[in-house]
DNA sequence: CATGAATGAGCATTCATTCAT
DNA sequence: CATGAATGAATGCTCATTCAT
């Protein structure tokens, strides 16, 4: 149903067949109610090759899991010119990624959904592909505040928070994106930009929203 | 392995224990992954009477999420005083938040993993939840544009917007937050707050951080 | 929701309840799907009542069989009168049981179809009510034999074929007749009575139909 | 157990494979009793094959009624030659069908009894073969009313009634067959002819039994 | 007497996975 | 290379049956 049958295909190319088929499926159905026979249907080759070429279920879901971590980071990597200030680099990284994971609403499924769902090994491909895009954002942050004439006496702990922070608020952004019609990749961008940079440029010129005492809380 | 095992007991004890064990195996293993028999198990009984008093898999997966939604709103709600002015509620709120998704993070990982993977009914469960806490947010978003003296021209998507992205970037921080040792619910919710309300300070007081003009873009 | 709840009543009666909520389960959902829970339910009482007089689901059912095949094999009797012509008590009796079957269906059906599906304990109990139809109607037909000047020089075996089909077609046009709308039991009586008696009646006057000669056939 | 293990075979003899295992567990345990691990066993393959040819346990009982009711016709229109007079063609008739049916009591079991007492989709699937009998039957005996000179003021009820009958007395007979030593094919056979022929020639020279007047009945 | 609480055992069904061809 | 044939191991769910109160 899905790729046109067609015999003799090389390798790569059907590998490439099989793991699109598995992103498409796994991203729609999940990880467990996927079932095999499925993706070597939609991906027009018999179950055994699939078996051949990826191994497991769990092989290929991590080679999907890998793909797409790869595609979205060079996707984002190729939105951004390190030559420009910091503000235009985060406004492009972030455009670059909601278009990314709006075109690709499977692929972002499977990595922010599916891989996180079921089990360390997967949690943790997806983790290492976060670690790459918190660290770009918190070069940016860094940067940000020197640029600011601040010194980054921010604690890296504080910093690492706002760059979490950051990227957690853009991938539920682009969750909400896919989901809510009508809703462009540029005004996620737009959106989140307001919502951080304008936070941030506060926190740089020395005016941190400060927490009342605390004095006689329990937790916290 | 779970609870010490001890006969008739009723009913209604017997079915928070269930629950207790649902949770915890839906939260680490996944919905699809953990199996009655294990959740039964867990509970100490035997798999007839947990069909007895829930039904089956869906029903109570969906008590799970709905006792589980239930006791962290009350817990949010139980830490804010709706007389206090903004900034406050929003400080009490978040702490409130972090302590209880820091408490019980099997908890959270069926509310904001599980939940939202594994179909409509319960994905629209999770929904209603999050909708009440992203109208508290948005209420305060409001109020605090009202204090500052700002017509409330804000678009009501563009609110809707930063309102979805503080919840993310709570919801994100709060995952990050279970998962990174050393980081307390206060630093998370200190962390936000900086990050956020200084943001939608200078938001309100007309300084939006401004996109540059996207003159030759093919999609945006 | 069967009988009103009611408590204390002597053991008698309430057997008598749980055999009535008995037979119109087994009826109706057959012998393996009705469960005992339903059985329990519509009798008014709790299930451990239920195996407290009657033990187990198997004796259950015996007990049903044993009640209705009594019940049956009393109607046909008490509508037939010895001192009356062969025909005529045929006739009574073909009546009385069409009669009783068409008034209980639930009993005919544990009778003829459920009792005979469900291993050998169950059919032999219907099979020693048949044996005793069957034996009353082999009477008649010895009597009807005798009353027309013919020797008995009929085998044996040819006059328990006879009973045989003739009770045979009584029990398929019972089923017929209840399923059929507008058939009464007076003229399911009566078809049978012109389909048999006159069958008989020439046969008794030595003009039975003769096969032909069976000269070359294999089986037969 | 059953067949001789071997392995890997076509599709469609593994399937008659177990079609004959079905058969047969479905006629001596019946329908519900029977279990898929049991007619797997004895058709010498894995439970999941039988799935992956038969889709259910419904679907496997329903290609076995399928089955055998079709043998069962055949088998019956093989033996009648619709030249001969319509004596001789039911004669021949019922010579096949109990003698098909006394060898394969078991197949005679699922269409006789199984079929009937598990709801309608099965007996339905059966009532059209039934049917078809039916109509056989009702054509000879309108026949043989027109050879003998005699309008078919019959009314269709009652020669419907008779076609009831008949068939209703040959099924039973065909069990009582199964069932008793020493009773072949052909005497069960004559045994019939004997009782419905004759019956039916007297009838057909109008001499019916006539049922006493009916002056202070209730019911009938 | 009567019942709420509890379970051992089994059943239909599915799936990831592997050979023999 | 490619596949039809085949299965071991679960999984969700149900039911007849039994105690302790």
């Amino acid at each position: 149903m899905g790729a046109v049958k067609s015999k003799r295909m090389p390798r790569a190319v059907r590998e490439q067949q099989m793991l699109d088929a598995a992103v498409r499926t796994f991203g729609q159905r999940g990880y467990m109610a996927a079932s095999m026979d499925e993706i070597a249907e939609l991906a027009g080759v018999s179950k055994p090759l699939v078996y051949l070429y990826l191994n497991s279920k769990e092989d290929l879901f991590t080679a999907c899991i890998r793909r797409e971590a790869k595609a979205l980071t060079v996707a984002v990597r190729a939105g951004v010119d390190p030559a420009l200030p910091a503000d235009r680099q985060l406004w492009d990284g972030l455009r670059a990624f909601f278009t990314h994971t709006a075109r690709h609403p499977d692929a972002w499924s499977v990595l922010h959904l599916q891989a996180r769902t079921h089990g360390e090994p997967f949690a943790a491909e997806v983790a290492s592909m976060r670690e790459e895009i918190v660290a770009f954002v918190t070069g940016l942050i860094v940067v940000a505040a020197r640029a600011a004439h601040r010194d980054p006496d921010l604690a890296e702990r504080e910093v690492a928070g706002l760059a979490e922070a950051l990227v957690g608020a853009a991938e539920s952004l682009a969750a909400w994106a896919n989901v809510t019609p009508g809703v462009s990749a540029r005004q996620a961008a737009a959106t989140l930009m307001n919502f951080a940079w304008a936070g941030l440029g506060n926190l740089m010129d020395g005016q941190p929203w400060s927490p009342p005492e605390p004095v006689h809380e329990a937790i916290g």
